[in-house]
DNA sequence: TGTACATCAGTGAACGCGCGTTCACTGATGTAC
DNA sequence: TGTACATCAGTGAACGCGCGTTCACTGATGTAC
């Protein structure tokens, strides 16, 4: 029963992308690694030939997704202000909110990470600098250190919002935070 | 051993602040009902004499956390602008990002709450609308609903910012991370 | 006020279950000649 | 290029363990008379 080495690469990616999606849906430490394995259609017995532990898939998975929105912020920052700004805004919409496993992994799992490993700390620590400093130059006031902490301070704001928006039970409510935070994105890029 | 109706209640209260540290510290899935009764002294049999089921000690811890801090914020509304700023700053000092386990429930278990029972989450939901409430008086436009909508981007920005200066492996970041909210706060409250 | 009895807080063993991880086995892949 | 053999991806059973919850039992509390 052994695979190519296209297969195998292949079969691991899909094992990440699975939990990169069941992870931020359900939690990490209520996300079992069999439950991982039978929704990318593997055995759980199989897990262990392609990583040496769950903390390994966590910090891997994480990265995956990190590297998307890494990506996503500079190809936007590359394009522009407006460009910028459509893609902070997207991150406060309803459905973004709504869609919890296709989203950001530090609003999905925020504080589950502080108390993950230290691979996984460093890689989502590595990743939230890079967008910092993609969207620092385009802060209203993007003079040296300045844009830096606006930056900062905007996006610790998203990642708050976005994770408070899904937790509140008043619809109402919700949507009225996404509102504000779409106020303030605006008004901090220009 | 049936114990008198003082100490019952003594006990009850044990094990919901003994939980509502524990939850904090060390997150609410990984977290056992048995570690919980062991750390308040007693053996696990007996929860089922105080709570119904775990996620049941769950909204109690919560709503005793919760409680304190709408009590706090609402002290330092009757006290004036200065107080209120005062509480709302050393939410972003060092000392407070080191101590998860006496700190803002929102932080430290956020990304858990989202996905808790509906008792769980309203309660956490009437608290959080309390503390928003108590603050839109001092925000630097009072206005009518700006207010409000200052305190809820204010707010969430805190919750955030105290989540992700938790989860960077790198002590300046946190920091920045922390001053920048705190010049936010100065800036918001006025 | 004193006595007899029902209540019930807490103990410790046990329930079924799922967890992360290991392992013997399989058979197709990839390699050495 | 063809053959013999080592590799190893994936299976499925099993490991020890801790989970949330239940239960028979205990003995002190609280109540009824």
């Amino acid at each position: 029963m052994k695979k190519s080495k296209a297969e195998t690469a292949e079969t691991r990616k899909r094992i990440v992308e699975t939990a990169a999606k069941t992870f931020r849906r359900k939690g990490i430490a209520a996300t079992g690694v069999a439950e991982i394995m039978a929704a990318a259609g593997l055995t759980h017995g199989g897990f262990y030939r392609h990583f040496g532990s769950k903390d390994q898939l966590v910090a891997e998975a994480l990265s995956a997704t990190d590297k998307n929105m890494v990506r996503d912020s500079r190809e936007a920052a590359e394009k522009g202000a407006e460009a910028m700004l459509a893609v902070f805004q997207d991150y406060m919409t309803e459905a973004y909110r709504d869609k919890v496993e296709d989203g950001c992994p530090l609003a999905a799992m925020g504080s589950e990470l502080v108390r993950a490993d230290d691979n996984t700390r460093h890689a989502a620590t590595t990743s939230f600098r890079k967008i910092v400093e993609a969207a620092a130059p385009f802060m209203r006031s993007p003079d040296d250190a300045e844009g830096m902490d606006t930056a900062l301070s905007l996006l610790t704001n998203m990642v708050g919002a976005l994770t408070i928006a899904r937790m509140v039970d008043d619809p109402e409510l919700s949507d009225r935070i996404l509102q504000t935070t779409r106020r303030r994105i605006a008004q901090s890029i220009g």
